[in-house]
DNA sequence: GTCGATCATTTTATACTTAAAATAATTTGG
DNA sequence: CCAAATTATTTTAAGTATAAAATGATCGAC
């Protein structure tokens, strides 16, 4: 009996079902993590993920960036943006002004206040994710991270070649 | 020199930078992809993901679901798919009707016309999935399979001794 | 049998999200 | 300089999402 033809009969040519697999157990282990996440900053700081995470790109900055900036990096659509920032700025953690060379765009920053309360909740937050990878060894992480960066080049790749 | 006292020095005991990297990478490459099928999915079939996710819940199982397995598997607030299923109700791809035995319970399954065209969707959708994940070999996508499961595990362990 | 607990679903209120169109400001090629 | 293209942001409309409360139905212990 020849394995080798066995196997290539079961797998036919257009059998992607390995690829599929993957993303739905990526797809499923990202959103037990956010919901997780999500729930930990309701319960324990009373705000929502997207805010935690636009504070979270200020804060890796000392002096502000602008709304495209934001929206590029979050990865979200500009409008989404604006809605956010306007509650922010509502509730003290963000202030913006208009740039003095390009009236166009508007520098947003934390205030000292949504500093503050970001670092806190960041340092509780590390400790949650460390928490919640702690099955994983050293190793795991490592590969995992290796891993996940061939899996987003690769999916850059699809994207532009669509988009071109 | 001791390297490894050095080493030491810089991570601190309670240095948790590395899980926290692996979550962003995580979630960083899961909203690529994410953005990448839905835009396929609005330019292709004119459809939104959530709408195709509910239909692929439904495409796996003859005889249709409740409302609540729908949450569970969406892993998506009960009120959310409430509304969905309306609308899905609504263009005809899906139809409810109320369980005999308990009036409570509906079950939801896919008329003929939503099975048929989740069936084109979703050959296309995987021939899409196949071609962003092209890059990866079949060992870096059983690697990958193998550390997401147990990074899942990993997570339902911590989600549960919180809640417990 | 019935009261209380539980369960399935819907409703409500609010927030988030997107795509696309609109607005406003700047840049650029001729 | 000036029209056209580009850029930054906002607005709009529709849809998606959550948490929490409400509703309606069933179950279980007594």
């Amino acid at each position: 009996m020849n394995l080798d033809s066995e196997t290539k009969a079961v797998e036919l040519p257009d059998d992607h079902g390995t690829e599929l697999r993957l993303w739905l157990r990526l797809l499923t282990c990202t959103t037990l993590i956010e919901g997780e996440v999500r729930s930990q900053l309701r319960e324990t700081f009373d705000v929502t993920l997207p805010r935690f995470d636009l504070m979270a790109q200020l804060d890796k900055v000392a002096d502000g960036m602008t709304l495209s900036d934001l929206s590029k990096r979050m990865m979200v659509s500009n409008g989404n943006v604006t809605g956010l920032v306007e509650r922010l700025v509502e509730s003290g953690h963000i202030d913006r002004r208009t740039s003095e060379t390009d009236r166009r765009v508007q520098f947003i920053r934390l205030t000292k206040l949504g500093r503050a309360e970001f670092r806190k909740m960041a340092a509780e937050h590390e400790k949650w994710i460390a928490d919640i990878f702690a099955d994983l060894s050293p190793k795991d992480i490592r590969e995992l991270m290796r891993l996940l960066a061939k899996a987003k080049g690769s999916a850059q790749r699809s994207a532009k070649a669509r988009t071109a």
